[in-house]
DNA sequence: GCCGATTTGTCCGTATGTATC
DNA sequence: CGATACATACGGACAAATCGG
């Protein structure tokens, strides 16, 4: 293992922007002071402030300095973050999880499916819908289908749990990354069986494209959250003109 | 301006994923060959691979390869995207905008209004709140609240067209960069009473701080939309374990 | 199982350009 | 104008993962 410098770097003056020791407005110290202060060269500084950039942590001036743009006394809503189970959320927020399995099935993709869902035509897909309940209130559902050759030995007990512990723990599969599009709908009929909307009449949905670690895509969802169960933070940077 | 090498680079091998002349779940050419192809140096090929990484078009995988994990089949959404300003999002997806002021003020932050949208006590603020319509109907407002001193000169008919193309434009500003939290939360009365919202009693809230190139927040934008009316794109990268 | 070639990951040192003060 | 700070780029070195012989 590399010693990921930069990352222990990015880490640590994120914790003291945080913290407040290096204050919001103020200017970090400058990068070639930063590499005396951690012994190391100046590229590593800057993959470090290039991350704490690309998270609005920090805005770099040139010719100026670092400057510190995070102002913690603004908090962050408490809702899905990052790519997070809903298990992990729970855990995080405090509150009991309960999921129920309404469908398990072998699917294969026709035309539409694969449209729909970005796999090829014909795969053989495994194809769940899950209802998902925090402290008894039926909050969202997920609909997933899975690459079944990726998630052999899946079964509706697992998916009660968690699919991502499965692959991760037992198959020691590795999620790489994915790609979610966020929208708000109408809520369905379905959605108004299923979930405890409360008289609402439009859910947030958000779709996912999710691969592991080999690039092979191996599962699309769709989940459908009540409102007020989902916040999503993003930093945007306008382009030059 | 410097050359910005890694840019085009950039530019250049999504515009190949995204025409398809490098498909979907192959393999681009290797770092060496980039190097070869584009007559640069390894570590500007890198910095564009990693920009493409990071905006999920590629998977790098050590000791393979970059693979592409983009599917150009899949298209995505037609909402807002990035830092884009209303009258921008209309001209791009060919609807006409109208702009109704109907709040113009000076007001100066109190506790409560420090507190929600990050500036001082005491700051003196512009408050504007505005409704926008496409094709007729009443689609958004958005509350905004500006540091007075940093938009001499606003007055109600430049906010009625675009303040961004007054900042950017007529007072040389330069926007940086904007954190953005998207909930979903419901509709209150105001929002039945200026939007259209065709029965749908829930909205779409993107609340946002947004920073200038000289570290400076300038603006609290509390934008409130009608479903469907948003989308918002987004890629994570599972931390490893 | 081992070894070597290939490929990506990390890090370093240096040089030059540009913006700010 | 010079000093400082960030921006970009180059080249080299070694580590780690993958794959084929």
């Amino acid at each position: 293992m590399p010693k990921a410098v930069f990352q222990d770097i990015y880490r640590d003056i994120r914790e003291n922007i945080e913290n407040g020791t290096y204050r919001y407005q103020s200017f970090l110290p400058s990068e070639n002071e930063l590499t005396q202060l951690y012994g190391c060269s100046r590229s590593s500084i800057r993959r470090a402030l290039a991350m704490l950039a690309q998270d609005a942590y920090v805005l770099p001036q040139q010719g100026k300095g670092v400057r510190v743009i995070r102002n913690p006394a603004i908090t962050d809503p408490q809702g899905y973050s990052g790519l997070e189970t809903f298990g992990e959320m729970a855990k995080r927020l405090g509150f009991t999880p309960k999921t129920t399995v309404l469908k398990f099935e072998k699917v294969v993709a026709g035309d539409a499916l694969a449209a729909l869902t970005g796999f090829a035509v014909g795969s053989d897909l495994t194809h769940i819908l899950r209802s998902r309940a925090a402290d008894g209130v039926t909050v969202s559902t997920d609909e997933s289908y899975y690459l079944s050759e990726s998630v052999p030995g899946l079964t509706p007990e697992i998916v009660a749990n968690s699919v991502y512990a499965y692959l991760e723990g037992t198959l020691g599969m590795k999620i790489a990354t994915s790609r979610r599009i966020i929208t708000v709908e109408g809520a369905t009929p379905a959605d108004e069986q299923i979930m405890d909307l409360d008289g609402f009449n439009a859910v947030c949905v958000m779709r996912s494209h999710t691969f592991d670690a080999d690039g092979i895509m191996i599962e699309y969802t769709e989940t459908r959250q009540k409102p007020e169960a989902l916040s999503s933070v993003d930093t945007a940077v306008r382009p030059a003109r």
